[in-house]
DNA sequence: TAGATACCTTATAG
DNA sequence: ACTATAAGGTATC
C-alpha cells in the first residue's frame, strides 16, 4: 500500500465531504456508507474511496480530510490524481471574487465555503449524468454503485473488494433489459445506447474539450439520453467548461425567485444571461455553490 | 421551431 | 395503508 498526505496550506479552505457528496460526483463511495443517507451527518473526517484508471491497472484510491490536510492510500501513487480530481490548485478566494455580490450567492459560499468543483473522468460523467434525469441525489449515486457492482472490474485492495466504473464496451453490450433490472427506468436504453456510440467511436466526450463552450454543448447532446443540461454537467464536472452553467429545476427556482431577468424562455438564452450575471468564466463554480445551498 | 406529453422507479407527503 | 407527487430531463410528436 502507499500512503501520503498533501498539505492543504496553500490551497485552503477545502471541503472534502462538501466536495464529493453535492451532487457533482457519483464516483466516490464513503466508507462507513452512510453518505447522502442522513443531510447534514458530519463526514469531515470520514474516508472516502474511488477506484480510477488513470494508471495502467485500476487503483483504489482513498482520501479523507484531517486537520493538517489530506491523507491518502492507494495500490497507485494517487497524489497528482487527488489534485486534478479535487481541483486543489482552485484560488477559491479569487473565483469568489469574480461572483457577484447579493445575498444568494454570498450565503452559498458561505453555507459551503472550501467546496471545490470535481474534474471527473469524462465517460464515467457521461452515463452517471445521464442517470441523473428526474432522479434524486441518492438514487443517482445508488445506480453508478450497481453499474460498478455489476459491470465493473474488480480490484483488491487492503482485505476489500472495489469495483471500476464499467467501460464503454462491457455496457454497449448489455441490453436495455439488464439495465432496467438495475432501476435505472427510462434511462436504460439511453446508457446502452450511448455506451454503444463511444465503443464503436461515433463519439467521445473528450472530443469536446477542446471545442468553444456552446459548441461542446452541443457535441455532446448528440449522445442519446442527453440534452442541453446534462451536457452542462459534463462539460463542468468533466471537462474543465468552469462557465458552464446547467439549467436544473433547482437553478431554475432561483432563477424565478431571485435573478427573474434572467428567464428569456430558452435554454440558450437564459444560460447566457444567467453566466453573465454569475461572473462569465467562473459561473459554473457559483452555480455549484448556489445549486448545493437551495437542494 | 416552439410547445405538450410520455417515460421507469421510488421516497416522501398527505 | 394507500394514493399523489416529484425527483439535477430527454425524446418524440
Amino acid at each position: 500500500m502507499q500512503t501520503g498526505s498533501i498539505d492543504l496550506g496553500p490551497y485552503e479552505p477545502f471541503d472534502l465531504q462538501s466536495t464529493v457528496e453535492s451532487g457533482q460526483s457519483y464516483l466516490w463511495d464513503r466508507e462507513d456508507g452512510r453518505m447522502y443517507d442522513e443531510p447534514g451527518a458530519y463526514g469531515g473526517s470520514a474516508w472516502y474511496t474511488t477506484v480510477s484508471r488513470a494508471f495502467e491497472d485500476p487503483a483504489v484510491i482513498r482520501v479523507r480530510q484531517v486537520d493538517a490536510g489530506l491523507e491518502w492510500e492507494s495500490n497507485a501513487d494517487a497524489e497528482s490524481v487527488l489534485r486534478s480530481r479535487l481541483r486543489l490548485t482552485d484560488d477559491l478566494h479569487a473565483i469568489r471574487d469574480t461572483a457577484p455580490d447579493d445575498d444568494v450567492v454570498q450565503n452559498s459560499f458561505d453555507a459551503y465555503w472550501g467546496m471545490r468543483l470535481v474534474d471527473d473522468p469524462a465517460f464515467e460523467t457521461l452515463i452517471s449524468f445521464i442517470c441523473s434525469a428526474q432522479m434524486r441525489v441518492g438514487r443517482i449515486h445508488g445506480m453508478q454503485q450497481a453499474l460498478c457492482r455489476t459491470y465493473g472490474e474488480s480490484v483488491e485492495f487492503d482485505g476489500r473488494t472495489y469495483d471500476a466504473y464499467p467501460r464503454a464496451e462491457t455496457l454497449a453490450a448489455t441490453t436495455e433489459a439488464e439495465l432496467r433490472d438495475l432501476g435505472l427506468g427510462y434511462r436504460a436504453p439511453y446508457v446502452q445506447q450511448t455506451a454503444e456510440m463511444v465503443a464503436d467511436g461515433q463519439g467521445h466526450p473528450e472530443e469536446a474539450r477542446d471545442l468553444p463552450y456552446e459548441e461542446a454543448r452541443e457535441y455532446l447532446t448528440r449522445f442519446v439520453g442527453v440534452g442541453e443540461k446534462v451536457a452542462d454537467c459534463i462539460l463542468l464536472f468533466a471537462l474543465d467548461f468552469t462557465e458552464a452553467i446547467p439549467l436544473d429545476t433547482w437553478i431554475r427556482t432561483a432563477i424565478e425567485e431571485y435573478y427573474p431577468s434572467c428567464d428569456r424562455g430558452n435554454y440558450a438564452e437564459t444560460s447566457r444571461a444567467l453566466r453573465e450575471t454569475f461572473g462569465g468564466t467562473y459561473a459554473g463554480y457559483v452555480q455549484t455553490y448556489v445549486f448545493h445551498y437551495l437542494r
